[in-house]
DNA sequence: CAAAGTTCCTGCGAGC
DNA sequence: TGCTCGCAGGAACTTT
């Protein structure tokens, strides 16, 4: 999508998780795609205009890129069979969102759940969008063990729970807090604060969390994220971080760790699954 | 029945 | 007593 000009948007409905902004096609046709970032788990797609496209791909979401001559076959051929699985080319049930390009490409948002999120932030207002003001530190910049102890120093939650809050460290979801923890030999239970010294500082267990937090990520990048069902990057190629998975949807499987012989076991947290070894993480 | 994400709400208890 | 805060848990969104 970056440096191309956006010729025609289509919606193929009102909302996703929220309603799309008002004049949300009109608003972004004909402006091109200056540059693209990340922040958290949110995309911003600068545009020529100051404006940014602002999406979030929740659970299920996922964008498709085919360029023209991909495009040119489906639109002679109507071919609704594809490898995209459940990006259909055109139209398929999920897809809700088209972006044309003046190349003759084309961008396809499908998201079966409807969890994602696309919206357009004025110039100048994205200090103060309500997604975005209180996000805490990116795990891949400057965040460090001494800054993750202060957030925790007073709190009582579960540790697995705090990964989870988006104000303590972000990009963080349920599969990474899970197997960063289960790395580090910390029980998904345990209260945050129990891993600050009284001092303040970060106890060497905070440290190996917060190491791993950075290397599970890092990981699961590098092989194209998790493929829980069907996660696929913008060329439909599947990711692979679920067979690296040591606890995640492993209950009764055999822990990983070496010398431990414990057996994963499955928790509810705040009503999402934690999977852990209840021998080494203490 | 469970699912990868996030926000919002309620109820409860602690502390001032 | 009343207020605020933190926290736990649940609901909500929806389809497979």
């Amino acid at each position: 999508m970056l440096g191309r000009r956006i010729t025609e948007v289509i919606l193929r409905r009102d909302n996703l998780r929220f309603p799309f902004p008002d004049e949300f096609a009109s608003r972004i046709t004909g402006r091109s795609v200056d540059s693209i970032r990340r922040r958290a788990k949110y995309l911003l797609l600068n545009l020529d205009d100051g404006r940014i496209i602002l999406s979030h791909l929740g659970m299920s979401g996922r964008y498709t890129l085919f360029d023209s001559e991909k495009v040119k076959q489906f639109e002679t051929t109507k071919n609704e069979v594809s490898r995209f699985g459940s990006a259909t080319g055109f139209e398929g049930r999920h897809d809700h969102v088209e972006f044309r390009f003046d190349d003759g490409s084309v961008a396809v948002y499908t998201d079966p759940r409807r969890f994602g999120i696309m919206d357009l932030i004025e110039v100048g207002e994205e200090q103060i969008h309500p997604l975005l003001e209180s996000l805490g530190p990116e795990p891949f910049g400057d965040w460090s063990a001494k800054q993750l102890a202060k957030k925790l120093q007073n709190k009582t939650t579960n540790i697995k729970v705090a990964l989870l809050d988006q104000r303590v460290v972000v990009g963080v979801g349920n599969i990474y807090a899970c197997e960063a923890l289960h790395r580090s030999g910390i029980h998904p239970q345990r209260q945050s604060k129990t891993l600050v010294r009284k001092d303040g500082k970060p106890t060497k267990k905070l440290q190996r969390l917060h190491e791993n937090v950075v290397q599970v990520l890092e990981q699961a990048v590098e092989v194209g994220g998790s493929s829980l069902n069907d996660f696929a990057d913008v060329n439909g190629t599947l990711g692979y971080f679920g067979h690296h998975f040591q606890a995640y949807d492993r209950e009764d499987q055999p822990c990983l760790q070496a010398n431990c012989g414990g057996t994963i076991e499955r928790i509810t947290q705040s009503g999402r699954s934690t999977f852990l070894c209840p021998r080494c993480q203490r």
